[in-house]
DNA sequence: GTTGGTGCAAATGATTTGCAAAAGG
DNA sequence: CCTTTTGCAAATCATTTGCACCAAC
């Protein structure tokens, strides 16, 4: 469908799909290219959105099937917001966390470090390995916790 | 539409609805009888079914839209468990956290207190007031993790 | 009475699935 | 070739919303 010339940081990724069995397709390279451009939390959806902006056929469906292969493989990062949906981010993308204000909804990132504690005795108490990634934590932020609310 | 007499532990529930500015309606004590004597988890649509063995009638809109009052009272708790919908739970129930194994979906309880630290921290480093009354932490449990997956 | 609550039906919106055709290795 | 992947269309499924009617207070 196009021809593959050497492309800088897809290649990586790349040989990680094929020694994971899976194949190397025009979609999912740029699913993946939309996903890293991005920087930060993208749906679905919007990424459907991106990717049709140079190839007009790709299906939602796909992107959520491709998804599902890099999270499988612990590339990509699923977390839910609090809106009902996922939100998909690179997992190379500086690790961090988020408060979330379930008045306000207003967002403030959490430095990664924050959890190892939590993590670490995770592993020693239960055997659990925690996927501490990328974490959503809800409540009232400062300024709305001085309006009480009803 | 029934008749009230005295009715034990709805009574107080009863009462905060009051205070709360809210009305009192069958439903709405049907739906809490049910949450409650669930005494667990419960989604939307269950919780809906199980009233309707009852009083046939119910809609889900009308379950939701008590949940959210709910909600707000801090009467109960809505927690995203990984399946794509939210199970709800009697706040009074004892406070607990759950490890949801990604691979295997098998959930381990955890006590209340495993997580006091880190909402001290958030509170005093944020001014964040956390809501850490029932979490759910993704991972691979001690099984899983001996299968190592593609 | 007023106001809030309910049932119904319909919309929304994310996510999934079946299937035949196309592409990767 | 053989298997995986894709696009499409249709199906699910949870959740929300508009609206006319009814019930609590």
């Amino acid at each position: 469908m196009y021809t593959w010339t050497t492309m800088s940081c897809e290649d990586e990724t790349a040989e990680m799909l094929r020694r994971a069995g899976h194949k190397l397709t025009p979609q999912r390279l740029m699913i993946l290219r939309a996903l890293r451009h991005a920087g930060g939390h993208m749906t679905a959806p919007r990424l459907a959105e991106q990717v049709r902006e140079v190839y007009p056929f790709v299906d939602v469906s796909t992107v959520y099937r491709t998804l599902d292969v890099l999270k499988r493989m612990r590339l990509v990062t699923a977390t839910d917001m609090g809106s009902g949906d996922y939100v998909f981010e690179w997992a190379a993308e500086g690790q961090h966390h988020h408060l979330i204000c379930s008045s306000c909804s207003g967002v403030t990132d959490l430095d990664h470090g924050l959890l190892d504690g939590l993590a670490e005795r995770l592993r020693s108490e239960f055997g659990f390995a925690p996927d501490l990634h990328h974490f959503a934590i809800f409540g009232l932020c400062r300024v709305c916790q001085a309006s009480a609310l009803p």
